[in-house]
DNA sequence: TTGAATGCAAAGTGTTTGCACGTGC
DNA sequence: GCACGTGCAAACACTTTGCATTCAA
């Protein structure tokens, strides 16, 4: 579960109460949480935790690609602790959930549409409704 | 090119000067556009015309569905005036310019992955480096 | 001990909104 | 004529930054 701390301790990072407390809770969601919502639950487990911290920590931890940072559009951006095995997106469209979905091939792009740019990845997002919404108004977008 | 001005019209839209130099800004242009872009490139057209407007004009456009919004992730989202035709995007990580890019199939998502989501649709974005980007320096992310 | 991390508040971006004025139909 | 569009400035949501203080190593 979170080799997290033992991977950033190992690599020299200086472990404060307050990174451990934002890693632990990237480590024990499987939904991918917004800055807020991260520092909402560091919060309980240690009340000052300043949302400027919980920040500050993300983008070290996007520096050091340990986490991943997924941009749904609308609203805030969203963390992803997953960054061993790749994988893509689902997002609700209506309540902004975003999970992870492993489908079978990644698509690449043909040369003949590369129009001169190196390639280096590809990111797919699946756009949907989640269980919860449909029952609300199962259909209209 | 700006048949988009003639199903405005056909829909009722009220046209006025500022609302027709932007639908020509986004007709015109073969790059997706930030509104800032579209609001300096009608002003030279049209001095007359505000930021806000720019921006009460692009959503009505895209609630009309008339063009797309697209977020980068980064920075300012980018309105895509290509709506008739399905397509996926190449996105330059260093400049942000944003192009489009028509490759074979669209991929889907098997059923056992699909956590009793309703899919709509699915939207991928290669990112890579531009012809430009490239020359400055080829690698390094 | 000391450089790095922290909390807070202020600043920064990108976008939306309230309101008085102007205008397409 | 009047409902709707406009420009402007203020408000807004999200994120970053400056600075004095605290603390992990």
């Amino acid at each position: 579960m979170s080799d997290l701390l033992e991977r950033l301790r190992t690599r020299g990072w200086r472990l404060t109460p307050q990174r451990r407390v934002i890693a632990e809770v990237l480590a024990g969601e499987h939904v991918h949480l917004t800055a807020e919502e991260i520092h909402a639950r560091a919060q309980t487990k240690l009340p000052e935790t300043g949302l400027a911290t919980v920040y500050n920590t993300l983008n070290e931890l996007v520096s050091l690609r340990e986490i991943l940072e997924v941009s749904t559009g609308e609203g805030p951006k969203r963390y992803d602790p997953n960054v061993r095995r790749p994988h893509q997106h689902l997002l609700c469209i209506r309540c902004a959930e975003l999970r992870d979905v492993y489908p079978a091939e990644a698509p690449t792009l043909p040369a003949s549409e590369q129009h001169g740019y190196e390639v280096l990845d590809a990111q797919i997002t699946f756009r949907g409704l989640c269980p919860e919404c449909r029952k609300q108004s199962p259909a209209s977008s």
